[in-house]
DNA sequence: CGGAACATTGATAGAGCTCAAGGAACGTGG
DNA sequence: CCACGTTCCTTGAGCTCTATCAATGTTCCG
């Protein structure tokens, strides 16, 4: 029982631009399934050919890069909508895993059928190449605070961009989002020790500028937060969903 | 007198796949002029909404990010064949700057005819996904580098990584290659601080596996500083000009 | 010859890492 | 319903890697 593009739950959110009757309908052809994961499984691994790639339905996942001498970094947080796997879809081999964090649900689209996309459906490819720059943006920000910035920095920085994503998405409620995220997957997300991580984190929750933990954040002092964070505000766009 | 596409001097490197000549017709038209800029100058502004994308025909430059507090995070290194401007093309936006190292020559294309290129040519557009889908993978290799390698480490990497890269588009004499970036550069790319790269790459020096000055780099034992860099091994793939 | 840009080197300090131990929350089985 | 294991979070102590500061050297150009 899957879900049918022509009622997807995510089109019509604000976070996402409107498409076209023709493009629901292409999306509806393109897409061959779906597929379950229960949380911490791997999804795409790093130097996998995968035949296939995703778009998250629901839940929450994590892209990752592993070193050979057992190091991890977190490349980028995975949310409903984001795509995954186009580097497997273009470059024929994934350079990075991903892996769930929470149950997730996934739309299973075919490699096979993106140069169809491309040749008949410029629309939906030219969206693909506009998500793909994004990716890039994010990885250039968050490239900078691990190269640049103080852990007090990146940890602000972190939190409050990943907020911003989130409320995006809708899942604002008050200021409280849900934070699937382990204190492991953030540390190493911002390449920092899990423990200064960790103590990091309780100087911002002492003075009440935000709580963390129980699977939810809250951010209860954005400006100070975002003072902390030496960053600019993010520009807020719609974006395509594929 | 600007260079025709049809006696392009990158399209026949090794590097490059071929291009048909449909694509290369088509290029002509997309591409409507060159510039020149010389060394040191700001090609693209972070935040800029240029109305041009740009591929590099020769010359050096760089690809970087400026925080609030000063601080700069270099991106990446920009050498012939590389497209700039994509994100300016696509989201609107420039999301960090590019400047020039050396004196550098470039093709000039409309953002306006993105969309076209999408729509007539698709193998074109598709090309130019499989540029930004590799450029993301640059990104996370370099962020693992800096999220969770020493100082050695990072210095290992980066100058193997760029040999390589280097190496491939032809321009290896032994094993030497040009090295046009600064200390200055390199420590920004590292996420390192001036003293400490001129002090690691003084280690290096010590021990005779490289030599780096005067603008150029010799790499004299490179499995050893593969070694150091803890990293695989690049696959090296032929990839699409624009 | 003087100045500018870049590279080098030494001394000192501090941010963040590692090691180690303990606490809290939660699910499972007896 | 309690004991126990597992996973995650928290906190303290000590140390190391890297940043910062400061000075000197080098190269090149006008």
């Amino acid at each position: 029982m899957t879900t049918d593009c022509l009622h997807c739950p995510l089109r019509t959110r604000p976070a996402f631009e409107k498409m076209t009757d023709a493009e629901v309908s292409f999306m509806r052809g393109f897409k061959v399934g779906e597929l379950v994961v229960e949380p911490r499984m791997t999804i795409l691994m790093q130097g996998s050919k995968s035949p296939q790639l995703f778009t998250t339905l629901s839940g929450w996942g994590i892209r990752h890069t592993l070193l050979p001498d057992g190091g991890r970094q977190v490349i980028n947080f995975v949310m409903p909508g984001d795509l995954i796997g186009l580097q497997a879809g273009l470059l024929g081999e994934m350079q990075h895993s991903v892996e769930s964090v929470s149950r997730m649900t996934l739309c299973v689209f075919s490699r096979d059928n993106l140069w169809d996309m491309f040749k008949n459906m410029p629309q939906r490819a030219y969206d693909m190449t506009w998500l793909a720059a994004r990716e890039e943006h994010f990885l250039g920000d968050l490239l900078a605070t691990v190269g640049r910035r103080t852990a007090m920095q990146r940890v602000s920085w972190g939190l409050i961009t990943y907020f911003t994503r989130v409320e995006m998405l809708d899942l604002l409620e008050g200021d409280v989002v849900p934070m699937p995220y382990k204190q492991r997957d953030l540390a190493d997300a911002f390449g920092l020790s899990l423990v200064h991580t960790n103590k990091t984190i309780a100087k911002l929750r002492e003075q009440g500028i935000i709580e963390l933990g129980n699977g939810k954040l809250a951010i209860h002092d954005k400006p100070t937060l975002a003072a902390l964070a030496n960053a600019d505000t993010e520009s807020r766009v719609k974006r395509p969903l594929l």
